[in-house]
DNA sequence: TCTTTTTGTTTAATCGTTTAAACATAACCG
DNA sequence: CGGTTATGTTTAAACGATTAAACAAAAAGA
């Protein structure tokens, strides 16, 4: 790695001090320096190709202009998307991104954490893992600045930009009730997160609002963390095998969905006659699966954004101690998987 | 952002030199030192949390120990699946990364590696844009380790991991050849991109080698930076209008797959008996596709893999100048859309 | 002419580490 | 006992920037 043009350099090809191309390159102290002194710096600098060292900029000025990610899994599309839109918005601010993927584990969480505490990161968005208040107190007590996306922790008192769950599921079972449903479904992971918590609490008040009796054996839960495509595939088999089978499923994640659609593509289980399907967040498949499914879109680009713009808010005014807590509205795109044609 | 813990607040709390709390931290001059002084640091370094400013180490010893990633877009599936296995390998070598998408233009791509050179990354890995050889120069004339993936610069000796893309197309033709397909059609960008200029020589070798005449008629390319929806649809419309159409089509990306996919679906295109079908890269959709996507397999974890030791062996032996260049091959998953049932 | 102000530039400290070299003090040796 | 060696610790420079403060010289004012 060939050494990079440094301050010095010029100063010495110039014959001035560091402080002084310093303050001409930063265009400081403007009125003060001698025209031709500014403008041999300049030139130098050009021909050098000077390009300031970061991280000394960074150690001097306690900001590195860096934000950390921290997300489930990157190579999740609905994380992947956001992490694009992220970087676009921080990138329009000078900020660079760094990212890793805690895998929906506390553990894992925390240690990015400190990875990027111990970089320096102005502030981090972050998608917590479950068990994660920890991991959220020692960012409260270091005063670093984050904002959560996705997932939140009612009981602890966070920056979060996060759909509006419980309505969205709510409005999933309204949609079915409209077309008929009777017995829908829901399978959804096995976690205390809020997000998912909530998912299933809209579809259940959706159930009592449309007057169908609660039946936990139409409520499947799903390990979080491994085998999920198994357990899927098993729960859609329990409930197919009901006495009275439901005649609707409401996934509750684009992963969760993928696995269901294969069962049910593999299994010729008609949809949505036999069984009308609703899916959270949109998959490559959404519409070329034979009956298009109808699905909650999140609103990902207003939740990247959004999330970017509160914590740089928060980086540029640390005193500002309003919280920034948005539940933003998911759009119930409707095709045929919920309309017989 | 509290003030983090430093060498000098544990030095002056146990009343001695930060140099000592520095070797002692990192285990140097194991013999020198006094075992009670010793354990003192390590307890107070412990008690005060403390954490090493990763900023301040990488000025000093002129390392970050971080990597850059620069893709076309951190949200197609294809890179976020890379950028994961890079993470994790990056991870092991306690390494992190930053990352960036520079939507397929070379301009982009030049001010994200600027940034990321700026910010002293021990190297980079690299999706190249199109006329992106003057910044592999850069690179080269900087000494920057970096690594190529998914595409090179024939023209230009650098390191590389990417597809064996010729080979892959010849597969896929000849599969086709043997399904008793006549007139194989690809659709595929209008780029000079290595990789995709290969998938184009291996499709017309395959037509060669099964003594198909090549008709110019039957090899489609679409825009690659914009309107590639709506090209592809219109490529696949003159296809169709041909007077002899084609009774296969090759999509030369996931992304080209899914439009055209989409078309062929919204108008009633039956695959495979009207229309045979073949893909690089696997969608979430490939399996859900009412007749299962025959597909061409991307080994990614190794190109991953392998794109990141290479480029830490680089770091490691900055001497060592024998190039790796490796061109790995593509797996053919047969399905329905090239299968008669 | 002597102060005061303005103009232009340098000095030196700082950010938080690392590390060669210098410096003490104690132990060993002939 | 004087000189060497071993032991334990500190000093100080360095990484590459920023910036308050000091400084020097020229211009303005009294």
């Amino acid at each position: 790695m060939k050494k990079k043009i440094s301050l010095k350099d010029i100063a010495s090809k110039v014959g001035v001090s560091t402080a002084l191309v310093s303050y001409v390159l930063n265009n400081q102290k403007s009125g003060r320096i001698r025209k031709e002194v500014a403008l041999k710096i300049k030139q130098t600098a050009q021909e050098l190709n000077y390009r300031p060292n970061q991280i000394a900029k960074s150690l001097k000025l306690q900001k590195t202009f860096t934000l950390g990610l921290i997300v489930a899994d990157i190579s999740n599309p609905f994380f992947s998307s956001l992490a694009r839109i992220i970087e676009d918005e921080a990138d329009k601010n000078k900020y660079t991104v760094i990212f890793g993927s805690a895998d929906e584990d506390a553990e894992k969480s925390c240690k990015l954490l400190h990875t990027f505490h111990d970089r320096q990161v102005d502030g981090l968005i972050i998608a917590p893992a479950e068990n994660g208040e920890d991991n959220t107190k020692y960012l409260l007590d270091n005063g670093i600045p984050f904002v959560m996306i996705d997932r939140y922790f009612p009981d602890v008192e966070t920056n979060w930009i996060c759909l509006d769950n419980y309505e969205a599921s709510l409005k999933a079972v309204h949609h079915f009730a409209k077309g008929g449903i009777k017995r829908p479904a829901l399978v959804t992971y096995k976690t205390k997160l809020f997000n998912l918590a909530q998912r299933k609490k809209g579809f259940v008040e959706g159930l009592r609002e449309n007057g169908i009796i609660e039946d936990p054996a139409y409520c499947r839960e799903t390990s979080f963390l491994k085998n999920t495509k198994t357990e899927v595939e098993a729960a859609l088999e329990a409930l197919l095998k009901l006495p009275e089978p439901p005649d609707a499923v409401l996934f509750a994640s684009n992963i969760l969905a993928l696995h269901g659609l294969r069962y049910i593509h593999a299994n010729n289980i008609r949809v949505p006659d036999q069984l009308a399907l609703i899916t959270f967040d949109e998959l490559d498949a959404s519409d070329l699966f034979y009956a298009p499914l109808t699905f909650l879109r999140q609103p990902i680009r207003e939740i990247g954004q959004l999330a970017t713009q509160c914590l740089l808010a928060q980086i540029d005014k640390p005193s500002g101690d309003a919280l920034t807590q948005i539940a933003l509205t998911a759009e119930l795109v409707v095709r045929q998987s919920t309309h017989p044609v």
